[in-house]
DNA sequence: TCTGGGGTCCTAGGACCC
DNA sequence: TCTGGGGTCCTAGGACCC
């Protein structure tokens, strides 16, 4: 691979059953089972990684508790501390970055990486070799890789051979390698609409870039989609590597499924009180501030609204708590909910902040949240700390 | 005992300002 | 009285990904 102009090498990196393979390092009596990821001793809930022997029974992520053991009646089911993905995350990106230091975290189990200044010297395939091995070897983790001109390419192309693969995809190579596959695996292309695509007779990419179904497809899912697919395909997308890309968040939230059902409004501000206390942890230990506040309720048909609320920038608790008991009694009412979240969106760090912010905090309590604080402690002192909930757990 | 949890990005309409 | 764009912020929702 010769470089001229800006062409360049990009790695992506993507280890293979991540989370099975991290368990099986905990756990090396799990090799070769069929086991899963998810919630141990439960049918609720769903799979968020299958072991390859697993998969060979239909088995995949995503997939409810319920219907994998249908599949397998003894599948094995394990959870996991997250601590443990984070530490062989930290393993393996200490490994690629000795081979450049422009490597993009793109999620808890793959990377791209700009080897463009070592393949001068080096074989860029020698180079995803060794990378391959040595995670193999020193980790204990297998990884496919995929070596390309641009990011999206190069996903393409790590994806074409699982486990342990290494695919090569030049833009020269986009119409052999690329063309004969499904509408389906195009990176960017979900569940919603690959379906859409392939009712029109638009069954794989070569459909796709054909130009006699420019307009059909355009129709279909929009001018801006269309493009986006057209352009990353042939390798005219963005070919730089940023670290920093995701270094700092946009949002944090967090949202929970209960085992009961949560119908009155004191238990809507309980839960979400704790989520809250949670999240604005999380918020000030970062140093960032927040601009709106939203909440999220799923009722028991699984409709799920999310509700939201800008204000000036804060990371006081006080404020941000008044504001979800503001959206709860604006948009709450009394109907059946089975989730709950909270999210704290529109961050920035503190030290992008103006100045005024910086100054200091008025503690702050509104006198509606004070009531409610109130209220809860008293209905607690009376009945006990789980006292909100007794009466469920009596129809359960 | 159907359907987790944590993110990013995009769209689209309305408000508001210039 | 009618009629403009452009830009930005806010809110709600949805698609997608791991």
């Amino acid at each position: 691979m010769s470089n001229q102009n800006n062409v360049k090498i990009i790695l992506h990196i993507d280890m293979n059953a991540f989370f099975c393979s991290v368990a099986c390092l905990r756990n090396p009596a799990l090799r070769g089972k069929v086991f899963a990821i998810g919630r141990e001793n439960s049918y609720r809930g769903v799979i968020s990684s299958a072991s390859y022997e697993a998969r060979a029974y239909g088995i995949h992520s995503a997939m409810s508790l319920k219907e994998a053991y249908s599949l397998v009646p003894d599948l094995i089911v394990v959870s996991l501390d997250y601590s443990y993905y984070t530490y062989y995350h930290h393993r393996f990106l200490e490994i690629i970055r000795q081979y450049s230091t422009l490597v993009e975290v793109a999620s808890i189990d793959e990377a791209y990486v700009d080897i463009t200044e070592i393949s001068k010297v080096r074989h860029p395939l020698v180079v995803a070799k060794e990378i391959q091995k040595r995670i193999l070897k020193e980790v204990g983790l297998s990884c496919s890789i995929g070596i390309a001109p641009t990011l999206f390419l190069a996903k393409m192309a790590s994806d074409m051979k699982k486990p342990l693969g290494i695919t090569v995809v030049r833009k020269r190579d986009v119409e052999d390698k690329l063309y004969p596959l499904s509408v389906a695996d195009i990176y960017g292309i979900g569940k919603k609409t690959y379906p859409i695509l392939i009712d029109h007779g638009i069954k794989t990419i070569a459909d796709f870039m054909n130009p006699q179904h420019k307009e059909k497809i355009i129709e279909l899912i929009g001018d801006t989609s269309y493009s986006y697919v057209y352009h990353h395909v042939l390798g005219n997308s963005s070919n730089v590597v940023d670290p920093n890309r995701r270094s700092e968040s946009e949002s944090i939230s967090t949202s929970q499924t209960f085992d009961r059902i949560i119908n009155s409004q004191i238990e809507v501000l309980y839960e979400l009180r704790k989520m809250t206390r949670e999240m604005v942890q999380k918020l000030k230990k970062d140093h960032y501030y927040t601009k709106t506040i939203s909440i999220t309720l799923r009722n028991t048909d699984f409709k799920t609204i999310t509700r939201s609320k800008s204000i000036d920038y804060t990371d006081d608790f006080d404020i941000i708590y008044d504001i979800v008991v503001d959206l709860v009694e604006e948009h709450y009412h009394d109907e059946s909910l089975r989730l709950l979240g909270v999210g704290l969106s529109n961050l920035k760090h503190q030290h992008a902040l103006p100045k005024e912010y910086n100054l200091f905090t008025i503690p702050y309590a509104s006198e509606k949240q004070l009531a409610i604080d109130h209220i809860i402690e008293e209905y607690q002192k009376k009945y006990g700390e789980n006292a909100l909930f007794q009466k469920k757990k009596k129809n359960l």
